[in-house]
DNA sequence: TAATTCCATGCGCCATGCGCATAGACTTTA
DNA sequence: TAAAGTCTATGCGCATGGCGCATGGAATTA
C-alpha cells in the first residue's frame, strides 16, 4: 500500500514518540485514539515496517522507527519553517518591491512614503529606479519594475494607473519678480516674458504646451532643459521664467525663486500608481501603494 | 482555509512552472486538468493568495508563486532524498547491526557469514562483541546488541533463540596419542585419563558435566581453563585430554591435535541466533540471520 | 466568423479519515 | 485469585475531499 505521506502523518509520529504513548499522542494532536492508532498503522502499512514495538504497557521504537525519527524531525521542521518564510512575505513583512517613479516624486513624495513604509516592515526591502514618465512606464511593461510612480499614462490595454494626488502647476519665477506679488497668475503671462521650457520628452512639457494652446497663446521655448535644476538656475540668473508643478520646486536646487498658482487655464498634474493589468502585486507592494496613498492624501 | 499541504501538492505546482500549462502539467502529473486546477486552485484559497496569473494565453508566476518556487523545489527534494534514504534501511542496504556472539562463534562462523553477507550489503556495518553465553544473553535482554549467536539458553519470556547448527562434541588429544586411532570414543574415557576442564562459567563447561553424568562417571578436572587456547596447549603438553566441540577446536591455537566423535552419549552443542521477542530487527539484521542460517546449513 | 486551445466549474462517485463504541491484552490492586 | 484499570486494535457509519467526466467561457488563430 502505498499512501502520500505529509507533514502530518510524521507529526503524529513524533508525538508518539514524544509523549511515548498512543492514547497521550491523540490528546496532543487533538485526535482520536482510533484515528491516531491508524495512522500510524497506515504509515507502517505503507513501509511495510512496524514503527514501534508495542503492547498495552509498553512502547519502544523498532529500528525502522528509530531511523524515521530524526527523518521526521528535519522534515517537520524544514516544513515548518519553509511556510512561516512564506507567511512572512505573504504578511507583506518580507520581501522586495522595486518601484519606478518620475525624479520628482523621488525627491518628494517616495521617501516620506519608504520612511513610513520601512517603519512597519523592516523586512522590506524597497529598490528605486528614477526616469522620465516613458521609462517609468516602459519598466512596468517590461515588468522590471512592480509599480510605477508618474503621471497618467496613455491609456492602454495592459497598464492600470491610479491617480494618488493631483500637483498643480504654477508660475516659477524670481523671488523680487513683480509676477510673485500678484496670484493667481494667469499662463498668457508666457506670452510676455522668456519661457524656459523642458525637454520635449518630459510630462511637464507635454503638460505645459497643452496648457498654451488652451490659453491661445503661443510660445518660443528660450531653452529646452532635461533637468529641473536647470531650469531652476535659469530662471534665477534672471534668464526667464517658468512653469512647473508645485512639488518639483524643491528639485530646482535653486534659491530665491517663487512658486505662484497658474489659472486660465488652472491645470494639475496628476500623479499615481502605475501597475501592469493582470499581474498581481506582492503582498508588501500592495501595502506599500496604501501608505504611498495615505502620504500623498496628508500632502 | 487551510489545508494540510503535502508533497504532492508541490510537486503539482512544480509541474505546472515546469511545462508552463496546466494541461501539460495535469499530464506529467497523471491527473485530469480539472484535478490539477483545482490542487492550485486549493493551495491558492490556503495562502490566500494567487501563485500563477493566468488566461487561457499566457502562464504567469505571482510574486507570491515565485517565492514558493524555491521553497518548494527544497521541500519536494528534501522528502523524495528522506524517503529513499529510508527505503535503503528498508530494504537491509544500510543500517548497523550489533552481534554478541560466542567466541567460539565468533572465529569460526561469524567470519564467513559476514564476508557473504557485507558482498551483498556493503552499507550495513557489523558490530561484534564477543562474550560467554551469560553476557551474550545479557546483551539481548539489555538491547545492547541485535542478534546473540550462542548455545541455547534457558528458556526465559522474553528471549527468543532458534538453532542453526548442531557441534559435535569429540575428544580433543594428542595427534600421537593412542586414543586418536580409535573412533568412536566412548566418554567414559576419561574416567581413566587426566581431564582438562573448561571454566564453570563456559558453556562448554555446562555441558562435559552434563554428559559424565549421564555417562555414569566421576570426573574431576585437573585444570580449569577460561581459554580454549590454555585448554589446547595443556593438551599439547601432554597433561591430559579433554572434550570440546569440533568448531572450537581452531580456537584452541595448538598445533599437533586431534579431534575424534565421542558417543555414549554422543553429545551435541546446539548454536544459534538468540533475539528478544517483541522487539522488531531491523531489516538488515534479518537478512543477516538469513545469511547466518544459510552459511550454518552448508557448515 | 468558425475553429481551436486553455482554464474554470458543475456534478457524481468513491476512497479516505474521522469519531464512537467496544473488544482484547496486560497490569495492578483488593 | 478475581476484579478493576489502562492501553491499543477493530467494527461501523458518516462526512469530507479528491478525482474524472462533461461542459462552460475566454482568448487566439485561420
Amino acid at each position: 500500500m502505498r499512501i502520500d505521506f505529509t507533514p502530518h502523518h510524521l507529526a503524529i509520529f513524533l508525538a508518539v514518540i514524544r509523549t511515548g504513548s498512543f492514547s497521550r499522542a491523540a490528546v496532543e494532536c487533538g485526535l482520536s485514539q482510533p484515528a491516531l492508532s491508524r495512522t500510524i498503522q497506515a504509515i507502517e502499512d505503507a513501509l511495510g515496517q512496524r514503527l514501534f514495538d508495542r503492547t498495552t504497557r509498553h512502547l519502544d521504537l523498532t529500528p525502522t522507527g528509530r531511523e524515521l525519527h530524526p527523518i521526521a524531525e528535519r522534515l517537520v521542521t524544514e516544513f515548518d519553517s519553509a511556510f512561516d518564510e512564506l507567511a512572512e512575505f505573504i504578511a507583506g513583512r518580507r520581501g522586495r518591491i522595486v518601484v519606478a517613479a518620475l525624479p520628482s516624486v523621488c525627491a518628494v513624495l517616495l521617501p516620506r512614503a519608504i520612511a513610513a513604509f520601512r517603519a512597519d516592515h523592516p523586512g522590506v526591502d524597497v529598490l528605486i529606479r528614477d526616469g522620465l514618465a516613458g521609462s517609468v512606464a516602459d519598466a512596468i511593461t517590461g515588468g522590471r519594475a512592480d509599480l510605477g510612480l508618474t503621471v497618467r499614462p496613455l491609456p492602454e490595454a495592459h497598464l492600470s494607473y491610479r491617480t494618488l494626488l493631483a500637483d498643480e502647476f504654477g508660475l516659477v519665477c524670481r523671488a523680487d519678480d513683480p509676477l510673485a506679488g500678484s496670484t493667481p497668475i494667469p499662463w498668457a503671462v508666457f506670452g510676455t516674458r522668456n519661457f524656459i521650457a523642458m525637454h520635449p520628452t518630459s510630462s511637464v512639457r507635454a503638460m505645459t504646451d497643452a496648457a498654451f494652446l488652451q490659453a491661445g497663446i503661443a510660445v518660443r521655448p528660450l531653452y529646452e532643459c532635461a533637468f529641473l535644476g536647470t531650469t531652476g538656475n535659469l530662471v534665477a540668473a534672471g534668464l526667464g521664467i517658468t512653469a512647473l508643478p508645485r512639488l518639483t520646486l524643491p528639485l530646482t536646487g535653486a534659491g530665491g525663486l517663487a512658486w505662484r498658482p497658474l489659472v486660465e487655464p488652472s491645470l494639475q498634474r496628476a500623479l499615481g500608481v502605475l501597475t501592469r493589468v493582470g499581474r498581481t502585486l506582492s503582498p508588501a507592494a500592495s501595502q506599500f501603494v496604501a501608505v504611498l496613498a495615505s502620504v500623498a492624501a496628508s500632502a
